[in-house]
RNA sequence: GCUCCCGUAGUCUAGUCCGGUCAAGGAUCCGUGGCCUUCGACCACGAAACCCGGGUUCAAAUCCCGGCGGGAGCACCA
């Protein structure tokens, strides 16, 4: 009925009008109310970042709109080199989801689980379903993109079951054999030849350490784990159509009716580049700055710059379920983000790249003026901003300028000089009229007033600059409005008073 | 190359299943004006789209056929 409250997140009732197009969510197959299960699957390699978003959201969307249960599968099997579980990616996780707004109705952890799945490989195994391999990586790629079988494929079942047990005593050495399941190796999907059901690994897991050495692949993992965590719908991204196949294929084997799937396109945020494993890099070399760094596009990162997640909730299901690849500028959710924190968010002076100008003909007497600290909102309050003869203006729009006359905003006006000021040289303008004209109008600071700002860019740079007196006084992660810069948002780890005043930089 | 998916304004999306109410709605972006102290917000106005070609039909964004274009997957990763 309302898609907008359905959509809009915690802090829906503060936007004035609808914003967002709802994207189309289609009724999920055969669902009941209050009987639908869903199933979160991060895998703990690093913190949730903008592209985990939509796994988030639309879950939820679907749990609220019938009422059923969401679970949290830690998809924690062993991984790779590259894709490394670490221990403290879970608390991690477990933080992101929370400042998500997620809360999983039960949280699962698959390296917990992952005896349970030899008895269901043993039942594909006397199926005649299964075979174990020992053929050489490459061999066995090479054989399946030809379409060739290996000798080991016409194993007796009484042959793969002995082989099997020999995987699980360890009586192979890691890559040394594989349990692949036996499909159609002209299958016009090459990818869907004999796929592998388990490998053997020996690396050291941050839960289980070295308790099992026979380690299931994502698909057979998740086709039993569907089943015995009862899930009724699985969501997931497109790119995991053929991993559906899989699943299907395998309940078909043991006559099991599963949970139906329903996936999304490949959603980019332009501005974005996510990569959990650059990331982790970064984090762990010091380059970034911890996993809050902008330039990791993390939940908690978003956050810091200030976008709530009701913002990026909206967002995210803006796209709805459509299984198109798309692209969208960062500006969509800025926009979405700045319809909720316009109106409760204070105005301050922010005066980057500072350079000193003195204004001869200066109003003595003139030494402070009290201003809105919301153009629109009394409410919001009025402060005291100090003013005098000396003021420090932004250096582009100084040269922008230069032999105009210009509005120190809400203040005064002046005429800045005709040529550019060289070196460390002050700037001197003269003192035209106080009368509110249509001129360009400036950011100032008053020397008197200036505070040193430090803005942490989108980009992980570091931008100095002078503030007003009131910064001082802003609480650790409140959020304002640097006037002609953007939305920024103090710092966690910010006192006030202690200078330089840190904020995040969040969007225009 | 193989398999699958997708083509509505610059971008995203509604509508496509069940053809007419769609001379196509919304958001964002862009432009103009207003509000007269923000390059923000708000208000008003404006610009801007059914991939192409056939067919079916009184009627096609919607159905059929054929093209073309874009994307994803193709691991002993998840």
């Amino acid at each position: 009925m309302n898609r907008l409250a359905e959509l809009g997140g915690p802090e829906v009732e503060r936007v004035k009008a609808p914003s967002s197009t709802t994207g189309d969510f289609p009724e999920l197959a055969g669902a009941l109310p209050g009987k639908v299960v869903l199933r979160l699957a991060p895998f703990p390699s690093g913190a949730l970042h903008i592209g985990n978003a939509r796994m988030l959201f639309v879950n939820q969307f679907y749990r609220e709109r019938y009422g059923g249960k969401l679970l949290l599968v830690f998809d924690d099997t062993i991984g790779t080199e590259e894709k490394r579980v670490e221990p403290e990616f879970f608390d991690l996780i477990l933080g992101d989801l929370d400042l998500a707004g997620v809360r999983p109705d039960a949280t699962y952890y698959k390296s917990d689980r992952i005896a349970s799945f030899y008895p269901w490989a043993r039942r594909v195994i006397d199926r005649g379903a299964a075979y174990v391999c020992t053929c050489p990586a490459e061999l066995l790629r090479a054989n399946r993109a030809s379409g060739t079988a290996c000798p080991e494929r016409s194993q007796t079942v009484a042959e793969s079951a002995e082989a099997w047990q020999q995987m699980l005593d360890g009586d192979f050495a890691p890559g040394e054999a594989v349990l692949r399941l036996r499909t159609d190796l002209h299958d016009p999907d090459p990818a869907f030849r004999d796929r592998v059901l388990f490998r053997i690994s020996d690396v050291d897991h941050p839960r289980v350490g070295r308790k099992f050495r026979v380690w299931p692949l994502l698909e057979f993992s998740w086709a039993v784990d569907d089943i015995e965590l009862k899930v009724t719908h699985v969501i997931r991204g497109k790119d995991l159509v053929m991993e559906d196949r899989m699943e299907r294929f395998l309940w078909d084997l043991l006559g099991i009716e599963g949970p139906s799937f329903l996936h999304w396109g490949l959603l980019r945020v332009r501005e974005a580049k996510v990569s959990k494993s650059k990331s982790y890099r970064e984090v762990k070399d010091g380059v970034y700055d911890g996993w809050a760094d902008p330039r990791t596009w993390s939940l908690r990162s978003l956050d810091r710059r200030g976008i709530s997640m009701g913002a990026l909730r909206a967002f995210t299901l803006s796209f709805g379920l459509s299984l198109a690849d798309i692209e969208v500028p960062a500006e969509t959710l800025y926009a979405e983000n700045r319809k909720r924190i316009d109106a409760t968010t204070v105005r301050r002076s922010f005066v980057p790249d500072p350079v000193r100008v003195e204004v001869e003909g200066y109003p003595s007497g003139l030494t402070e003026v009290t201003l809105a600290n919301h153009p629109d909102l009394p409410d919001l309050g009025r402060r005291s901003v100090a003013a005098g003869p000396v003021f420090y203006l932004a250096r582009k729009d100084v040269l922008r300028c230069l032999g105009s006359e210009v509005r120190l905003k809400d203040l005064l006006n002046v005429r800045l000089p005709e040529s550019a000021p060289r070196g460390d040289e002050p700037i001197r303008a003269t003192f035209t009229s106080r009368e509110n004209r249509r001129l360009p109008r400036l950011q100032w600071v008053g020397a008197l007033g200036a505070v040193p700002v430090e803005v942490l860019g989108i980009e992980g740079e570091h931008t100095p600059g002078l503030g007003e007196r009131a910064l001082l006084t802003s609480p650790p992660r409140a959020i304002v409005q640097f006037e002609r810069v953007g939305f920024v948002r103090f710092d966690e780890n910010w006192s006030p008073g202690a200078t330089p005043v840190r904020v995040v930089y969040g969007h225009p």
